[in-house]
DNA sequence: CATGAATGAGTCTTCATTCAT
DNA sequence: AATGAATGAAGACTCATTCAT
């Protein structure tokens, strides 16, 4: 059934099933994006992608089950690519830093992705958490461990390591959702730095004496 | 279901147009909020607000201008809320923290609200700016002052008020937004004062004398 | 109840029931003529005739009604002008010669009521003969004797009055309607000799001794 | 009822476009000449066509372009017909004779052709001006060509050819519409001499000495 | 397998009619 | 009696999904 990996280029279309995938699911991304879930024609992706309908649904049965896949897709790249930046950083400091600006380039480097996380929770809400949360929570234990051993380290103000993560976290969804929609269109990757050094020191000079307690 | 004696509403009644402008705005908020502009159906609404399909017709003569109604409607209240919240307050910092829980506590009695928001970004994005950014643009420059205020008394790491400003604006989005979507549901009055001494004075113990510049 | 005849204008648009029928079948002419009996709205009328809805139909129980009451209205004035020009008027060939000039002048001077009878075949067919043939057979015997008449005083080729009364009929509706719809909008007036010439004498010559059988 | 075994046809079934395009107009044709433009549903004539309503807005985006598609349909139709009558008969008179009965032979044939451009006048009057009277127009002048042969064979007591056109066009088309309208269907191919005859010789017998005056 | 023609359930919107004021 | 706000049945059109080729 699978088809040889040599085969590429098959008189008729023939490609091999992870391909038309992938073909599939990077066209339906970009449409979701840019139109929302509602507004977009199943028939708009399978020209974007150059395949007939009838294929797409043969790959995905539902267009509800095709909008998961792309949102899923997106968000397992996402959490590769901030694994993969933070991966064999041993100080937590520069773990999280490392982590945080890896979120933001990703989204700089796809801007179309936080649309999709916003579509996904505008229209999908009934039937479960979002993906993204869903995500965020499987590694929400890592990061954990991350910030509470930033505690431990003796650096911190704050001791609640949820609190911590929480307020990174939605900074920074905050900030890349807000750019994206508000139509501001700041480079991702520029803010990064700024937005870590004000929620980790603060916009404020300490107050004097702050650790005499 | 029992007739008001004040006559408040049943069917067929005839009503002041402010009045039912009102009934039918509340509906169409609650609604399109828990379903989205494209889930919802009129005649939810109007199942909800006790008129027939007509007469929100008459009132809102698409669905598309319904649904900016109430997107309106809800933004103005918030903006009115924080208005007011922060109305009298001469100290920069306190005038930023009444603001600042103001807007946690309109969400907090309003959690439908940020999702309305959401909404309006997924399914309007091609006709302009989303009316919450739009607000938001429109209060931006008194916000600034504020933040200068806040500089020139000396108490501030950050000098640029535009940085504080965006930090505190996708701060608390974000964390309105990620609250209500991720369905943790916290109180959101009780994570203001947190949030808000998070970004102020930061997660971090300063550094050791960090200002001698 | 009835007020008196004198009392045209009352402070509260209390006018006699004639009057106000009238007004509102003089509107409903006018815009059924011009849009048609189902792309009028009822509406439109009222607005028209300076009424409230609910006015018209308080004398006219349904649209379909109004649009009868309309087209009898016309027919009524069509067959009482025609009925007057013929008045008194012996000689046969005069008296049709009168009959078909005034048929036109009708119609010069009403343009819309052939619309009228076109709009009523088109929407009402279903419920019966149309009203102008209705009406059109009443008179149907009372034009037959004419040409009987015309035919006893020996000088029609043609001998069966039937045959007369249909070819002067159909020519007569036909160019009215013709005029109208096809926007050639020549004057009625002008053409009615000319078309009555044809028909009693033929666009050719007499073939040679036609009348020696 | 039953398939036809040349597998003309059968629900779900994959036709060649032109084959569909008959199939459906031929349906529109018929339920529009009887129920009128607004009247019919396009659901009905999917029924009669035997296809789905998808199928209809396929090949027809509006109900507007479905209708004057049937309208364009009709009207080449009998242009077709009344053209191939004419051709080759060269005595002018013979000509006019063969076009007339032709004309009326096609609404003997096709009775509901002449509703469809009552109802096409009727409903769609604001744009531009009728296709019947649009094909006419086209027609005019090879036949007044026609006509001036036949005053220039000095037949004619007529000398003006765009009366003579008029004259028998309107009588034509007021003829067919009655006789269909007025519910009398006698037959159009035997009245269709007897006009013709009274058109060109009068019904009057001819004055004696007619040019002496 | 791949395709896209065919389908029809689902929705917005209109407008004749009703009836409280 | 007159009004026009309120109603909801009706109908054009869309688009996810199916399936014959």
């Amino acid at each position: 059934m699978v088809p040889d990996p040599s085969d590429t280029s098959m008189k008729r279309g023939r490609k091999p099933a992870a391909e038309r995938c992938e073909q599939i699911l990077s066209a339906a991304i970009q449409v979701f994006s840019e139109q929302g879930f509602r507004c977009t024609e199943v028939q708009q992706i399978a020209d974007l992608a150059g395949v007939g309908k009838g294929t797409i649904y043969r790959f995905y049965p539902t267009k509800d089950e095709l909008f998961q896949a792309a949102v899923e897709d997106v968000m397992q790249r996402l959490t590769a690519r901030v694994d993969a930046a933070v991966h064999g950083v041993d100080d937590p400091l520069e773990h999280l830093r490392a982590g945080f600006k890896a979120y933001m380039a990703f989204f700089q480097a796809h801007p179309e992705a936080i649309e999709l996380f916003v579509h996904e929770s505008a229209e999908f809400r009934r039937v479960g958490q979002p993906r993204y949360f869903a995500y965020s929570d499987m590694r929400r234990q890592a990061w954990i461990n991350v910030y509470q051993q930033l505690i431990d380290s003796g650096r911190c103000r704050i001791d609640d390591p949820q609190q911590m993560l929480d307020v990174v976290g939605n900074l920074a969804y905050g900030s890349v959702l807000v750019n994206r929609i508000s139509g501001r269109n700041e480079s991702l990757d520029d803010i990064a730095d700024r937005l870590l050094d004000m929620i980790l020191f603060g916009v404020m000079k300490p107050v004097s004496l702050p650790t005499r307690d």
